[in-house]
RNA sequence: GCGGAUAUGGCGGAAUUGGCAGACGCGCUAGACUUAGGAUCUAGUGGGCGACCGUGGGGGUUCAAGUCCCUUUAUCCGCACCA
């Protein structure tokens, strides 16, 4: 290459910066477009390829948007909170502020080194106090809304660390440090009660431009089903109630189970059971959920000797302690009907249940377990009935006897917020004695994360350590108080950011809802799938309690929706430091320069599958650019040589142009950049072919050359401002209209067809442009090789096609 | 286990949504130019000598299937304290 790529990139990001051109103009908002990537965890291991990926052709996007006349918001910043810099500071003794800030300078060089649109003006960093500040205010918020509480659950806690334990460093049920048998411990923690917007977030859910796939997984993350509650009543006189989908299974039940940690089974344990219902408890707080709900595996529980009626019956049947059952999910118990689920009759097998058939088959299939719906029998008053009635119908008749009740039951449960780890926004609330619990006054915020904490774990985390933070005065009474010692997840901070962006540094408020309402929804989201169930459904929960308390007039924050896929290490495995199959983006962007990675990344995938990373392909690239300095710097050499006549090879040239606009255009407003790319290549071959011409149009070339570095810029910036200027056009070439797509170019006199007959190809034909169906016909009757395959044939149909085939069949 | 997805040449990947499978590129082969070069250009490149056969496997619908239906196999991702 010609040009010393590595000043032209900083030549023109000079530029883009002192011209302002990635900053929003407020005042063109009628025009806004809001592109928002998912921001990025501050690793230390600075800018990945993963980043790259999100962030170079999601740039491009942003790049055409400007040249197709929007106003663009394309904004940066850090989810800065979280485990990782606590575990570095844990082992090396660097302080997560510390390591932090110097990761966010790092990431923001090399970002900036990218040579993306980001509006630096709007950046958020959010373990800085004038954002978290604003966290703690919602989290305010939402607990005078009532949508903030507290109640016990259980952590992952290692008795020989001493210390909380996230699910990621648990590994096997055990401690990742020092492996010891990890246990379940209670402690009261904070929850938003996301729950009460379960509906709301499952139905909002048609009406949003996101991948079908992403929605399919919310919607099973909520996991409506709908049945009722019964109440069954213990020999003790105690109630609890069980939630089911078949109620017209409850003449079959032969047994209830409770989870292992319902209040119930401590109290109502006999004597001759007690040690072995501890014992079953103690092996219950060893496994994970996932486990507990494996169909797979076998089925334990135990009787704690007592029993409970039936309420349609009368019938008293066990209680069983049983870990296939979650206390979180529903009424934490469940009946048994072995007759007519899998796991119940597994379970009554091995301990010997009776198994009573209530259901039978329309088809009379009578093997146990029947799961289907059927016709009721053994059900007295409601045999007969098909299931659908029956459901209705039971529930209906224990309704009346207030044992029952109609239910809908969301699989979704409420978001546990308290995190008792230190490098998080301090939840604010103080502890009273006389009091209680305490919301700390909107005028106290931000509550400070203190500096000088100790992070060794010793069976305290480190805010609980510290008498400075911990100990406070109350906001009521004045009296002595103490503060919350945990912080806020991390999601907390990141389900609200797109909010903070267009008002970023607003002092006052958390955002003006004026601006706001104008800036957002964001128009497009662009981040990893793995996303789909918890931050993307957060943050919409967020959106929709702040919309109710008349801060927002909109539903959705994420208009559309778009997933990048992931680039896997070169053994097709995804990258990881144990495996030792991480590639560094920095070498190529020295060696290739900015724009030929991301033009790779564009091209060598497809963008929302992502793949294995290979290296050959790179070289493609910089052979491509080559090509087209090389022919720029030829054409620019040329001297203007009109022509008024326009030839074939004219009309060839003009035809590829505005192909190319066509599907550019198309291809870029899909994310499909790959193809976009093929498209400038094809292009780029017509170019170079009718430059090889005698006879060219010098005029006409030069301009469809420019109108394709046009096409070319969002994808390669830094090449194409650079070209641009050399060709005489005024910089910024993003401040130019993108090409438009003259239709007229694209028709053509005639076109190629296939002629099929029996269904396989046998001839191509050219035919003009907009023949009639027996104009065809004509010509294909007139074609030799057809005549010769149809002769002495009766034709039983002719089907056409048009612009595209003809299948005769014979 | 539950939930979600994917499978097309030697490789990365296309295919206007039921209408010419393999666009574009890598790699490979041959040639040109050359200071016998990991540069550039030009041509060829799914398989088979062939009629034909080809989109993970088997079956089906259709004039027509990578695309729709049934079935099966393999791989990958998420699962609530990683972000």
């Amino acid at each position: 290459m010609e040009m010393d790529i590595k000043k032209v990139e900083k030549k023109w990001q000079k530029y883009w910066e002192d011209e302002k051109l990635a900053e929003f103009k407020p005042k063109n908002v009628d025009k806004k477009y809001y592109c928002l990537e998912m921001f990025s965890y501050p690793s230390a291991a600075k800018l990945h390829l993963g980043h790259w990926y999100n962030y170079g052709p999601t740039d491009s996007f942003v790049r055409f948007k400007k040249m197709k006349g929007y106003e663009v918001f394309q904004p940066m910043g850090f989810d800065a909170f979280g485990l990782p810099a606590e575990n570095y500071a844990i082992k090396t003794g660097v302080h997560p502020k510390d390591s932090t800030e110097q990761n966010i300078e790092n990431m923001e060089q090399t970002l900036k080194e990218m040579g993306a649109f980001f509006d630096w003006s709007a950046e958020i960093k959010t373990c800085y106090e004038d954002y978290y500040k604003w966290t703690q205010w919602i989290f305010l918020k939402l607990y005078e809304k009532g949508l903030a509480y507290r109640k016990e659950a259980p952590v992952n806690w290692c008795p020989s660390c001493k210390t909380v334990l996230a699910n990621e460093q648990v590994v096997n049920g055990e401690c990742e440090r020092c492996h010891s048998t990890v246990v379940k411990k209670d402690l009261t923690q904070w929850f938003f009660k996301i729950t009460d917007y379960a509906e709301e977030l499952l139905t909002g859910l048609n009406d949003l431009d996101w991948p079908e796939k992403t929605k399919l997984m919310q919607k099973n993350w909520i996991g409506k089903s709908t049945g009722g509650e019964i109440e069954f009543t213990c020999e003790s006189g105690d109630k609890f109630k069980v939630f089911t989908t078949r109620a017209d299974t409850l003449f079959g039940v032969s047994y209830v189970v409770l989870a292992p940690e319902h209040p119930l089974v401590k109290k109502l344990t006999s004597k001759k059971q007690k040690k072995a219902v501890e014992e079953y408890i103690l092996q219950t707080s060893k496994t994970t959920e996932i486990d507990r709900l494996s169909t797979a595996r076998e089925k334990t529980g135990v009787y704690i000797g007592h029993n409970a009626i039936n309420p349609i019956n009368g019938k008293s049947v066990p209680i069983y302690a049983a870990d296939y059952v979650l206390y979180s999910y529903g009424t934490g118990a469940v009946m048994g009907v072995p007759s007519h689920d899998e796991r119940d009759f597994v379970f009554a097998k091995k301990h010997d249940i009776p198994i009573i058939r209530v259901v039978k088959g329309v088809n009379c299939d009578d093997t146990l377990p029947f799961t289907d719906d059927g016709i009721v029998m053994n059900s007295p008053g409601f045999d007969g009935l098909t299931s659908e009635e029956a459901r209705k119908a039971i529930i209906s008749k224990l309704v009346k006897t207030g044992q029952g009740e109609h239910k809908t039951n969301y699989r979704l449960r409420d978001w546990l917020v308290s995190r008792q780890r230190y490098w998080g926004a301090p939840i604010p609330v103080v502890y009273c004695d006389k009091c209680g619990c305490v919301p700390v006054p909107e005028e106290d915020l931000p509550v400070k994360l203190p500096y000088d904490v100790e992070f060794k774990p010793d069976g305290e985390s480190p805010l609980k350590k510290h008498q400075g933070f911990m100990e406070t005065t109350c906001p009521i009474c004045g009296g002595k108080a103490h503060r919350d010692p945990d912080t806020l997840d991390t999601f907390v901070c990141s389900s609200w950011y797109y909010l903070r962006y267009p008002d970023a540094k607003n002092p006052k408020e958390a955002f003006n809802s004026k601006i706001i309402n104008k800036m957002l929804p964001v128009d497009k989201y662009v981040g990893g799938a793995e996303h789909a169930c918890m931050h993307l459904l957060y943050a919409r929960f967020f959106t929709k309690a702040l919309r109710d308390m008349g801060y927002l007039d909109f539903d959705e924050p994420f208009k559309s929706l778009v997933h990048q896929g992931i680039i896997l290490g070169p053994d097709g495995l995804r990258m990881s430091k144990s495996r030792g199959n991480i590639i560094n983006p920095d070498p190529y962007v020295q060696q290739y320069g900015s724009d030929t990675l991301r033009l790779y990344l564009m091209f060598g995938f497809s963008y929302i599958e992502g793949g294995p990373w290979n290296d050959e392909g790179i070289k493609a690239i910089t052979k491509f650019l080559d090509r087209i300095e090389r022919l720029a710097i030829k054409i620019n050499g040329y001297t203007g040589k009109k022509s008024n006549q326009v030839t074939k090879e004219d009309k060839e040239l003009l035809y590829a142009l505005n192909y190319a606009i066509k599907c550019v255009d198309n291809d870029m407003e899909n994310f499909s950049f790959n193809t976009a790319v093929a498209r400038l290549m094809e292009l780029l071959n017509a170019l170079t072919k009718y430059d090889a011409l005698e006879n060219k149009n010098v005029t006409l070339l030069k301009n469809c050359f420019k109108q394709y570095i046009q096409l070319l810029a969002p994808c390669a910036p830094h090449f194409a401002e650079e070209i641009w200027e050399m060709l005489g056009g005024k910089p910024s070439i993003f401040t130019t209209d993108f090409p438009v797509c003259d239709q007229k170019a694209l028709v053509k006199d005639e076109v190629e067809v296939a002629v099929q007959i029996n269904s396989k190809i046998k001839a191509k034909l050219m035919i003009p442009n907009g023949a009639s169906q027996d104009e065809i016909k004509e010509l294909v009757y007139q074609d030799e090789k057809l005549k010769e395959e149809l002769k002495d044939k009766e034709i039983k149909k002719f089907i056409i096609i048009p612009n595209r085939l003809v299948n005769i069949i014979i």
